[in-house]
DNA sequence: GACATTCTAGTACGATCGTCCTAGTATTGC
DNA sequence: GCAATACTAGGACGATCGTACTAGAATGTC
């Protein structure tokens, strides 16, 4: 449609990128910028601040994961394939979290010590996960369905920190593989 | 013994903290020194860069630990023991990893972004921790005590962050019993 | 084809940061 | 008591950052 989205949409591409690899905090406008080619106070007239494309980079994985998830609801009706999708989802990330974590919960990590509002908007892409999970877990028949989504995001999230940490892919790996066999052990209805 | 060492430590408690709860990129070297009501260029005479503090504040840390493990040693002869100890230390500071995430988690994630010398420096704190679960599982009989310890760690991280994303202490509660339900449940010898 | 809107480039500003320099003050060893 | 050392205070430096301003180019509309 309009022209001025498909700058804008580079912009938030880029800073996804970059916000990911490198941090938010590390990561300058000028970076941003010179990734594709275009100087700082062209990105200040898209993005009046670097909140606001922060606001915006926030809202482009959010929109993914709202994606993803119904996706993976019109795919697999089963609850239990529903959650395997998921734990499949960071397995295929794999090479990127060993390089630099899991882009949900080092956002989470570095954007918590910043201002209320910035940590408001990074949790709510945990959120968005808890809120299916959850979904899923009822489906299942469970009543302790909070808790449970929790605990699944809790080991992902161990998993990927780790192998994060150590640079570790088979880590990455053999830590799906037991949350996969908790998912094998659940009751279902 | 030097009063030197005074002024020195005084610095390193309070980098301690700063990096702690306001993250290492986001602590300015002007903010340790006034907290603690010194010049920049007194903290300079100290520590020549801020790399250097950073340096300072992890081996504060890995004495800390050290010191912790060996004192766990002398209290606990049976290895399921020191486990649950290693559980209990989390728990104790259920609080600041509420507010503040992990102190050698979050300081990962933040500094395995940046120079490679500083994340392997960051990294030395989990090995501590990471060698002597090994070293617990071994004594239980455990041939993959290397894959147990990671996992120990990995049950502990995702608790430890999903508290602090969430700011939920009972998440916390919750995750550490399965952890210890997860410890009874082992064979021993 | 003229006009309004949208976009772009380049630059400048104020603030903050890490680092360093200098000069003076305390402390120590002999 | 004196010299050498260790420490402190305060400010200056270059660099970088986020943001803002201005003028011109591109684009779309009628």
């Amino acid at each position: 449609m309009e022209k001025g989205k498909i700058s804008q949409d580079r912009i938030v591409t880029a800073a996804t990128q970059l916000f990911y690899t490198q941090g938010y905090n590390q990561t300058s406008v000028s970076d941003i910028a010179s990734e594709i080619g275009i100087t700082k106070g062209n990105l200040h007239y898209h993005f009046r601040s670097k909140d606001e494309l922060l606001e915006a980079v926030i809202n482009h994985r959010l929109h993914y994961i709202t994606d993803s998830l119904e996706q993976w609801d019109k795919e697999f009706p089963e609850p239990k394939a529903r959650l395997k999708r998921f734990v499949k989802m960071v397995l295929n990330q794999e090479s990127e979290i060993m390089r630099y974590g899991c882009p949900m919960g080092s956002l989470n990590v570095e954007l918590g010590k910043c201002q209320d509002s910035l940590r408001n908007k990074a949790r709510a892409m945990f959120d968005e996960f808890a809120n299916w999970l959850e979904k899923v877990f009822k489906q299942m028949g469970h009543k302790d369905s909070k808790t449970l989504s929790k605990h699944l995001l809790s080991m992902a999230q161990g998993a990927a920190l780790m192998s994060y940490v150590y640079a570790d892919g088979k880590l990455l790996k053999r830590e799906l593989k037991e949350i996969e066999k908790w998912i094998d052990s659940l009751a279902q209805k």
